[in-house]
DNA sequence: AGGCAGGTTCTTA
DNA sequence: TAAGAACCTGCC
């Protein structure tokens, strides 16, 4: 099918931005895989995009994947020129990036192993996780098997070793435990859909393996609070080389997971 | 060859 | 409560 996109929206960018590890350059197009889903989509020129699901499963689930009822547009709108340049700057440069909504289940496996690793090594893991523990649900646009990411079932039948053998290194018994923990229903991600940010980022720090910086990438791009700011390295060298006196939190709320974005996109592509 | 990559846990004071 | 070390693996 053909849909016609008005707001932000760039492949590259989205693919290249780090919220998301199975998005990629494929054949003349890109390939996004979610949960269990495969959809190849190409850019036609003037706003329109080729997409190779069906109508129905576009509204059902890629509309939201690609959050298309929020305006990235508007989002923009709220930087002022003047008083922040840099943040500024970093908008037009990131302009279509948006954020997807991810399901909170495989990003939270995602971004545990994402961990000090740089994010090939990361969309390596993960890949080799779904090869394993999922199943075949597609042929990519370059005649490459595509598997679905693990539902916490199969991905607890892998062993620690396993889990291991798929180059999760240390991380092999954060993975594990996490598994354990929502197959035993004594983490209920879907339930904390409906708890508050701060009570939400408590349940989190509380799982084995998971610190500030992956709950807020698990807040953000797992549960899309588009006010969570998660800070990485790249992130922490730009707030103290561009924000001396401190980022204007309270302007951008609550969308200061937006600005953490096009920040990140920036300062990874200029090496500011 | 040694250091580091989108951090977190564990140990020590 | 707060630094510092240790941690898997792969790639410069």
């Amino acid at each position: 099918m053909i849909i016609e996109i008005k707001d932000d929206f760039d492949l590259q960018k989205i693919a290249d931005s780090g919220q998301c590890f199975r998005f990629n350059k494929c054949a003349d197009g890109y390939s996004a895989v979610a949960e269990d889903k495969y959809l190849f989509i190409k850019e036609l020129g003037e706003g329109k995009y080729e997409l190779s699901c069906s109508e129905d499963e576009y509204e059902n689930f890629w509309k939201q994947y690609f959050d298309m009822d929020t305006s990235y547009r508007d989002i923009r709108a709220l930087i002022d020129e003047s008083e922040d340049e840099y943040l500024y700057r970093a908008s037009e440069f990131g302009q279509g990036i948006r954020i997807l909504r991810q399901d909170p289940w495989e990003m939270l496996i995602s971004f545990i192993i994402s961990q000090r690793k740089n994010i090939p090594a990361i969309k390596a893991s993960i890949e080799k996780i779904c090869a394993l523990a999922g199943h075949k649900i597609a042929v990519d646009a370059e005649g490459n098997d595509v598997y679905s990411f693990p539902t916490p079932e199969e991905l607890s039948k892998l062993t620690v070793a396993q889990l291991s053998g798929c180059s999760l290194g240390y991380r092999d018994k954060y993975v594990h435990q996490a598994t354990l923990d929502v197959v035993s229903g004594a983490v209920d991600l879907e339930s904390w859909k409906e708890i508050d940010d701060d009570a939400l980022m408590q349940k989190l720090l509380a799982l084995y393996g998971v610190g500030v910086k992956v709950a807020n990438c698990e807040i953000l791009f797992g549960y899309h609070r588009l006010d969570a700011f998660p800070k990485d390295v790249w992130i922490n060298k730009v707030l103290d080389a561009q924000y001396p006196q401190g980022f204007l939190f309270g302007k951008y709320k609550p969308y200061n997971g937006v600005m953490q974005q096009y920040l990140f996109f920036y300062s990874r592509s200029n090496g500011l």
